[in-house]
RNA sequence: GCGGAAUUGGUGAAGUGGUUAACACGCCGGAUUGUGGCUCCGGUAUGCAUGGGUUCGAUCCCCAUAUUUCGCC
């Protein structure tokens, strides 16, 4: 079946939205953050820890997925949640994001995308039809529409001409969508140019996707006063029936703006990116475990929290398991990251159905710096 | 006991008679937002074993001392 997102409040003072999204896989609550496995796996974790960690949706990749194994083996495999043992709903990203990280301007035409693999260096063509067909193939619950995701730094013309184009591929991705258990997502870009945005959604919306999602945000080192920007350009536009999906955002502070503007769905590298690297995201802000002021810190990363890592382990043993790069150490502060942004937003999904969803920001800011 | 060689930061080490002593590791920080996983970017020796001497100037030359090491007895 297709997703069906059911609105069940909306906050009083700001545009924030509680939720639930039925799924194949089960109901999801929003606003939700979804942890990514580009990969067919969430970096170091097993889908029992993300189950502990309440994730609903996580996310995996058509393009790497395409390249290594191929759709064509998890086809066989009975579909990407056989074949990674995940039980909960999956989004599988078109593939779009890697035209902005792997290709050049120059190797975007009308027809599709020229990449070269990141593997090997061989030539690949990745079109609209073709990222649907993957994922129609890789049977995940949601697909994302094959988009370009411009740098915010592109001009107001470069962009123009991107979102236009975008929008056809949009189209012309919808018409061989052909799962019948899959929903389809389109993407609005148009960077932070305001009638950009307007129109994109707008022209985006008119094509009927599932879900919309703002992408282009939090790239290139765009400023925090523009992705929020992006948002507020954009969400006016999309229908309140549907599930509105922020893409590649992450940072708590971040997620607890995009809420407040009115969006539902996250996703984000950022906790099992930064856990990797030794940093754990807590109440008071970013923590580099690897700092020498946690050397004899016998104390959980956060007394309050809940995950498995904090009500078993020490800051100094976490710290000691990074600094000699046992596997253990990114494996704990990616359980507590995922954990966190989950939990943060369970406590927002509490705001807005109190309406107190502003005393929420003001007591976070309070303490995240 | 005799003879030779060595002695540069936390470690392994490069190097030159003349402004800021290479590099690597480690250490100390930082970055990271639809993942090109295991990365990137900074900082890190006021001093070249110690004491004398030569020189305008010495880590680099000379002498002594100490330590280490090799060979011989």
């Amino acid at each position: 079946m297709k997703i069906k997102y059911n609105l069940l409040h909306e906050e009083k003072n700001t545009k924030a939205r509680l939720g639930t999204i039925e799924t194949n896989y089960g109901i999801v609550e929003t606003p939700m953050f979804m942890p990514v496995g580009t990969r067919a796996t969430v970096k170091m974790l097993t889908p029992e820890e993300l189950y502990d960690a309440n994730s609903g949706v996580i996310l995996a990749n058509t393009y790497h997925l395409w390249l290594r194994p191929g759709e064509d083996l998890v086809d066989k495999a009975g579909g990407l949640h056989k074949f990674m043992n995940y039980h909960g709903p999956i989004l599988t990203d078109s593939g779009g994001f890697q035209v902005f990280s792997l290709a050049k301007p120059k190797d975007i035409t009308e027809e599709g995308v020229h990449f070269k693999s990141h593997i090997d260096g061989s030539k690949l063509f990745l079109t609209p039809e073709k990222s649907i067909e993957i994922q129609n193939k890789l049977d995940s619950d949601i697909a994302m529409s094959f988009d370009e995701c411009p740098p915010a730094s592109a001009s107001y013309e470069y962009m123009k001409n991107s979102i236009e184009r975008t929008l056809r591929w949009a189209k012309r991705g919808k018409d061989v969508h052909s799962n019948p258990r899959q929903s389809l997502f389109g993407i609005v870009q148009g960077g932070a140019y305001e009638d950009l945005r307007k129109f994109s959604a707008i022209e985006t919306v008119k094509l009927d996707f599932d879900g919309y999602s703002i992408g282009g945000v939090a790239n290139d080192g765009e400023s925090k006063e523009d992705m929020y920007h992006a948002i507020d350009y954009s969400i006016p536009y999309l229908p309140k029936d549907k599930p509105r999906y922020l893409m590649g955002v992450g940072e708590p502070r971040d997620i607890v703006e995009g809420v407040i503007r009115g969006i539902d769905m996250f996703d984000c590298v950022l906790p099992t990116r930064i856990a990797r690297h030794g940093n754990a995201f807590t109440r008071h802000g970013k923590l580099n475990i690897k700092n020498s002021k946690y050397k004899e810190d016998f104390t959980p990363i956060e007394e309050s929290c809940d995950c498995y890592a904090c009500k078993n382990y020490t800051k100094a043993y976490i710290r000691h398991l990074v600094n000699v790069d046992e596997a253990l150490g990114g494996r704990l502060l990616s359980i507590h990251n995922i954990r966190f942004l989950i939990r943060l937003t369970e406590e927002l999904r509490e705001a807005i159905k109190e309406d107190c969803l502003l005393e929420y920001r003001d007591k976070f800011y309070q303490d995240y710096h």
